[in-house]
DNA sequence: CACATCACG
DNA sequence: GACGTACGTGATGTGC
């Protein structure tokens, strides 16, 4: 017969937090009640086919929300603190532990999981199975009025049965109601009467039988302070009836069949252990999928397998245009708790781009598309039916927004960003492009398509195939609903088959600290800044490039006259030929591609000769240069970025673009705007703030060097940053016995080729040394810091063996090409690979840094201070400028400990902190 | 689209 | 023994 084991999950987590020490995992996430209720979830399963054990199981949650128990009363759990801040990010948590033992994890808008319990009790009885109820709720007690019902308390392995409401309240489950109503409950805030307790209640109800007969009872009764009670508090009795009446009339959400217990499912289930490091019980999931473990366990277990899909059925997807289908889709994502979701915009801009429909996926080929927004261009054509936009978003947004229900996406960062201009906040999530990107990096791209091709051996249609190209490329609005759903509904697909082999990769491949603790949290900060955007005075833009011209068309005559005739400045060709060949100045050299190379420093060479012919040319050419780009880079292209809605330029940051982990930034680059110039400087003035705010620059000094001096352990470096000493003076003093501006420049030179992987060649023609003795300052700087060597050579050895690097958060870099037989590629790759684990641990801190700067600005009552943009050591804020004073310490105190308390450092991490009008103003 | 150049950390 | 020289990016203009 069925034995149906009903968990009433949230119970039990209040009581293991309670009874448990509050263990942390490795993320410094706080696991105590998690871990208890994983191991009471691994005892149940256990039982399968046991005596008595389960054969099918459910873990009920309660919903943080309100129940038809409010209505009654409002004050109904009215005094229930909060859960314990050190709880809260558990109770997700919990819902993974329930998914990865492949368990329905139910819980429903309206009804408190005692409701769910009762209802699918009953639904049980009436097939006749068999009921244990896990929980020792005195409430749940009264469902035990059928012999075929029991509970099961776990803290003590203890079953509990009617005569245990007898022993505890004096009556059977039959009437455990109408005593629980009397005596009422202070912990649920049920009112009941005052001066009846157990004991009352219990005498009271078998004198008269239930409530109301009490009440009736009460005027005859001898007088008394219980009577006047019974007769003052007539109607808060009979309401603490009805609220401690189960419902037992819920739809059930999941039906009974879907509740079979199958035994352990290990690929899930290892992946939820490793996460957590639950180390004994991963040894347990070893042992038990292979009783006679050969060697370590890490080799017993098998990593997970891919799971076997069918192929993409672009036919199988549906468009969803009335309320009905969207409203089944919607249930049907709540009660798996899981939903991939796609927006499908007008442009590629997020900023801009309308939204013209959502797609979401379930399952494999389980997938649909909802438009919100197709049509319209031609005022006189027919609109496709489909939903109207703002209901369909009213109806999504409870579902994006649920804490229950997990929204995956690929880019999601995009998706966020056209959501939130409509109000909706997506949460939780998880990305499936940062995902694969925290598992591959260096490996491949990390694009829909390619991936879909590398995992699934899958072709995507192809967006261009969708809207066509040129001058004729369709929006996507214009797209018909078939090809419109084929295509979206695809991308749903695709997305949500990825989350299932990256979600076990990453716990399995050692990448979940750097997924969970950096990369994805990063995804929602990111949008926030991106939304946010910043100020750039468009006239102060419009007045340098105007000066900027004057001077390029002065110094494009000058040039002509020096050559003789016009030729194109800007073309390297034409340029390399009228200096080397026409000019005849010595010394040109050709590149690969058959020109001369007329860079900075190929320039610079030919104007230190105070004979060359050139001279005078050159210099006019390089401040040619310099001004044409700043012109046509960021004068030009800055004013024409300004989005016409917000007035403030939005860049665009990928977490996917550096092998290293670094962010990078497109349309426009605001990580690569001038300074070191004074020209140039000019620019970032033009980065303001609004009336009433400044801008505040926080970046942190020589990170870098702190960090290779903490990664390879430089004792001298560690202790120099101990003591704030200039790092590069003191590199000069070991490395030259004294100090002078030409041996701090030699100095802060061979500091930064370190950490870029040095070559004796590299350095002497930075240096303008001959490559011998810049090999001789090589040798020095490792005799005087010993552990760079030593850090090199490991990590070299360790990279060629594993295929990849790591930085102190786990973040992988793979260098496949370290293997490569062509030596050049291969040096350029060691190289990389000497570099990456102090860039990218740099880019783990800064990250975390911003994963956590929002809240701690809140916490400290800061909510107008504003980040806008990050430049790999450095972020940008803008603040009323009464909030500076109180924002500073707020800021330097989360960026100097951003690596805390998953890595503790050796080395301080100094912030500096600049304010002003303006970003330029603010350095 | 490849290449050279140059802006940033 | 030759190779070609610092790590990581993105935008622009030229020229094919």
């Amino acid at each position: 017969m069925p034995h149906l084991y009903l968990v009433d999950g949230s119970s039990y987590i209040f009581r293991a937090y309670h009874r448990l020490p509050p263990l942390t995992n490795q993320h410094g996430e706080p696991v105590g009640a998690v871990y208890g209720y994983t191991t009471m979830l691994w005892k149940l399963a256990d039982q399968l086919h046991k005596a008595d054990g389960p054969t099918h199981l459910a873990v009920i949650l309660d919903k943080a929300e309100e129940t038809f128990r409010n209505a009654m009363y409002d004050q109904y759990k009215a005094n229930r603190p909060p859960a314990p801040e050190d709880l809260v990010p558990q109770f997700p948590m919990i819902r993974d532990a329930t998914r990865a033992f492949s368990l329905p994890c139910i819980e429903e808008i309206g009804w408190e999981a005692d409701d769910l319990i009762a209802s699918y009790t009953r639904a049980a009885l009436a097939q006749g199975w068999q009921v244990t109820i896990v929980s020792s709720d005195k409430d749940l007690m009264q469902l035990m009025t059928d012999p075929a019902v029991d509970m099961l308390d776990t803290m003590n392995n203890r079953r509990l049965g009617p005569d245990d409401t007898r022993e505890k309240f004096g009556v059977g489950p039959e009437k455990l109601g109408e005593v629980l109503a009397l005596m009422g409950d202070s912990v649920d805030n049920v009112p009941g009467v005052p001066g009846v307790g157990p004991k009352t209640a219990a005498k009271l109800i078998l004198e008269y039988g239930d409530v109301e007969s009490v009440l009736a009872a009460a005027p005859s009764m001898k007088p008394g302070k219980l009577r006047d009670n019974l007769i003052e508090h007539a109607d808060m009795a009979r309401l603490s009836r009805k609220l401690v009446e189960l419902a037992s009339d819920v739809p059930l959400p999941e039906p009974l069949e879907g509740m079979e217990l199958k035994g352990i499912p290990e690929p899930p289930l290892r992946a939820f252990l490793a996460h957590h490091g639950f180390k004994s019980l991963l040894a347990r999931l070893s042992a038990a999928a292979d009783p006679a473990p050969a060697g370590p366990a890490e080799a017993a277990a098998p990593a997970p397998a891919a799971p076997e899909d069918p192929p993409c059925d672009l036919d199988a997807y549906e468009t969803v245009v009335t309320e009905d289908a969207l409203d089944r889709w919607i249930a049907e994502a709540r009660h798996q708790g899981w939903v991939a979701v796609d927006t499908e915009t007008s442009a590629l801009d997020a900023m801009q781009a309308d939204l013209v429909g959502v797609s979401l996926g379930l399952a494999p080929n389980r997938a649909c598309y909802i438009p919100l927004g197709h049509g319209g261009t031609d005022m006189f054509a027919e609109k496709p039916v489909q939903l109207d936009r703002g209901a369909a978003l009213a109806k999504l947004k409870p579902l994006l927004e649920d804490p229950a229900v997990l929204k995956i996406g690929h880019n999601l960062k995009y998706d966020l960003i056209v959501l939130g201009r409509h109000g909706v906040r997506v949460a939780p999530y998880d990305d499936t492009i940062v995902m694969s990107f925290d598992l591959d990096a260096g490996l491949h791209g990390h694009g829909m398509d390619e991936l879909a091709k590398e995992h699934l051996g899958h072709q995507c249609i192809a967006f261009k195939e969708v809207v066509g190209t040129g001058k004729n490329q369709l929006g996507f609005h214009e797209v018909d609903l078939k090809t419109a759903t084929r295509y979206a509904a695809e991308d749903a697909d695709v997305t949500l088959r990825f989350w299932r082999r990256f979600k076990p990769r990453l716990a399995w491949e050692g990448a979940t600290r750097v997924y969970e603790m950096v990369d994805r949290p990063l995804v929602q900060v990111l949008a926030d800044m991106e939304s946010a955007g910043i100020k750039v005075d468009a006239g102060a833009l419009a007045r340098l490039s105007d000066d900027f011209s004057k001077q390029i068309a002065a110094l494009e005559e000058e040039i002509h006259g020096l050559a003789g005739f016009k030729f194109t400045i800007g073309s390297p060709k034409q340029l390399g030929d009228v200096l080397f060949d026409k000019m005849g100045i010595k010394g040109g050299r050709k590149g690969k591609s058959g020109v001369y190379s007329t860079d900075v420093n190929e320039l610079e060479r030919i104007a230190a000769d105070k004979d060359s012919p050139g001279r005078e040319m050159v210099l006019k050419v390089l401040d040619w240069r310099q001004l044409s780009k700043l012109k046509s880079t960021y004068t030009d292209a800055l004013q024409a970025q300004i989005n016409p809605r917000t007035g403030r330029v939005h860049t665009s940051y990928s977490l996917t673009g550096a092998q290293t982990g670094r962010l990078s930034s497109t349309d426009p680059n605001l990580q690569n705007i001038p300074i070191r110039t004074e020209v140039g400087r000019q620019i970032r003035d033009a980065f303001v703030a609004e009336p009433g705010n400044v801008i505040l620059s926080a970046d942190y000094s020589q990170i870098e060097l702190r960090l290779a001096a903490h990664i390879a352990d430089v004792p001298a470096l560690r202790d120099a940053f101990a003591r704030g000493d200039d790092i590069h003076n003191m590199t000069a003093m070991e490395l030259f016995g004294e100090l002078n501006r030409d041996t701090r420049a030699r100095a802060k030179t061979i500091n930064f080729a370190i950490l870029y992987g040095i070559s004796r060649w590299g350095l002497a023609g930075r240096l303008d040394v001959t490559p011998d003795e810049a090999q001789a300052m090589i040798d020095r700087y490792f005799e005087r810091f010993p552990g760079i060597n030593r850090y090199i050579a490991d990590t070299l050895t360790n990279a060629r063996e594993a295929g990849y690097t790591t930085t102190l958060f786990g973040r992988k870099t793979h260098f496949p090409r370290l293997k490569a037989t062509n030596p050049n590629e291969r040096a350029g790759s060691e190289r990389a690979a000497i570099n990456a684990p102090i860039q990218g641990t740099c880019a783990d801190i800064i990250k975390r840094a911003m994963a956590r700067m929002g809240p701690a600005l809140l916490d400290a009552g800061l909510p107008k201070v504003q980040m806008l943009l990050q430049v790999h050591d450095e972020l940008v804020f803008e603040l009323p400028e009464g909030d500076v004073e109180a924002a500073k310490p707020v800021i330097e105190r989360v960026m100097a400990t951003a690596a805390e308390p998953a890595v503790p450092l050796s080395v301080p991490l100094g912030v500096e902190i600049g304010v002003g009008p303006s970003w330029g103003a603010a350095h």
